[in-house]
DNA sequence: GATATATTTGACCAAATAATTAAACTATAA
DNA sequence: TTATAGTTTAATTATTTGGTCAAATATATC
């Protein structure tokens, strides 16, 4: 029975995470995730018992991925330009796979901050800062960035990849209307923000 | 009792706003509205009818608000550089008195993407970029801004200054506990993203 | 195969919440 | 002052929805 226990619970993890990440835990039906898993809602109360619970599952899974995935790019041996480059084709292209991603996160963030008690434990801006410094601080000295700029530089490099999703469907209809294409649009934007942002530090 | 009545009126558009804004649509509660507006719920329903009437009421507002703000831009006899400077200036100083608008105007188009067409007549991309470029051929030309590249252009513009409110309360978060002050962040933003954005244009 | 355990289901419950209603109250006009 | 229309309130209703429960079904263990 692992099998099949294994199987329901996991059909209801997904499931949970589409229409969580579709409608927002507020606006998300117990109903609706049961019928888009295809099976009866009591179930969703036998594995996870409230939908707090479910919901809070789903948000953590999220949130680790979100931010395991800006490690890798101090770990590699590339210079900061090339980090640059490494950073949007890598971030871009997990988001095209995750569109709704942003928008759901920072909006549930903004419902009940205090679930970033969460994951922030993970994030340690000065430690990245240490370690940036330490690997580049030739070009960090000629790029003029420095302790105090960093919020700025690195919302900015957050920005440029993240806005486009957080805005997808009202980006999308503009495109739309104007007669370009947003599939298109984000695929050549892993390039053209590597060189905004790469052309805006160089000055 | 026109007196009155309007006070009333305006006292629930108000406070149906501020619940909105914080809340979202699938958030608020109509007993929410009516406790910040220090009224009695049913007078809600006297004078919107439904919530949903109430809420698109507050939407259409704010949309003809947020859009408004663009448009003046383009009147300025200014350069490019200089254009460039103005906005950040002007749209982060709006964002500051409004910081909860972006999130939630973002994410009620994703709750329901047809509210799109309640103010999407309002915008004509193809129009600006010929205005823009009747007024600034010489600048575009050097700074290789095409109609191709526009929609990677202007994103990164919007991207610039709304994603620091976007993502306000977890952004605010990090900058916490990392010792920096979001409020000092966002008041120097309206510089470093106009130098930002110069810089990466003029490559 | 019988028994125990785990899983699944449909019916039901209780709380929350949008909406209605009738009565009370207030202001305006005749 | 009285009548009328407009406004406000408290009580109530209807619906939605998260959650529970007991019975039914499937699976595992002996």
């Amino acid at each position: 029975m692992v099998e099949n226990d294994k199987q329901t619970e996991e059909k209801i993890f997904e499931s949970a995470t589409a229409v969580f990440i579709d409608k927002g835990m507020d606006g998300a039906r117990m109903q609706d995730i049961a019928d888009h898993a295809g099976i009866n809602k009591s179930l969703l109360h036998y594995y996870y018992r409230t939908k707090e619970r479910l919901f809070n599952a789903v948000f953590e899974k999220i949130a680790g991925q979100l931010f395991r995935r800006f490690a890798p790019v101090l770990d590699e041996k590339l210079s900061l330009e090339e980090k640059i480059r490494f950073f949007f084709r890598e971030h871009i292209t997990f988001l095209q796979k995750n569109p709704g991603l942003p928008s759901f996160f920072l909006n549930e963030i903004n419902r009940n901050p205090a679930m970033i008690k969460k994951f922030i434990r993970h994030i340690d801006i000065n430690k990245l800062w240490t370690t940036l410094e330490a690997q580049h601080k030739e070009e960090l000295k000629k790029y003029n960035i420095t302790r105090e700029t960093v919020p700025q530089f690195m919302t900015s490099i957050a920005a440029m990849s993240v806005f486009p999703f957080a805005g997808r469907v009202l980006i999308a209809s503009i495109m739309e209307k104007m007669g370009y294409d947003f599939d298109d649009y984000i695929e050549k934007r892993k390039e053209y923000a590597a060189d905004f942002v790469i052309s805006a530090i160089k000055k």
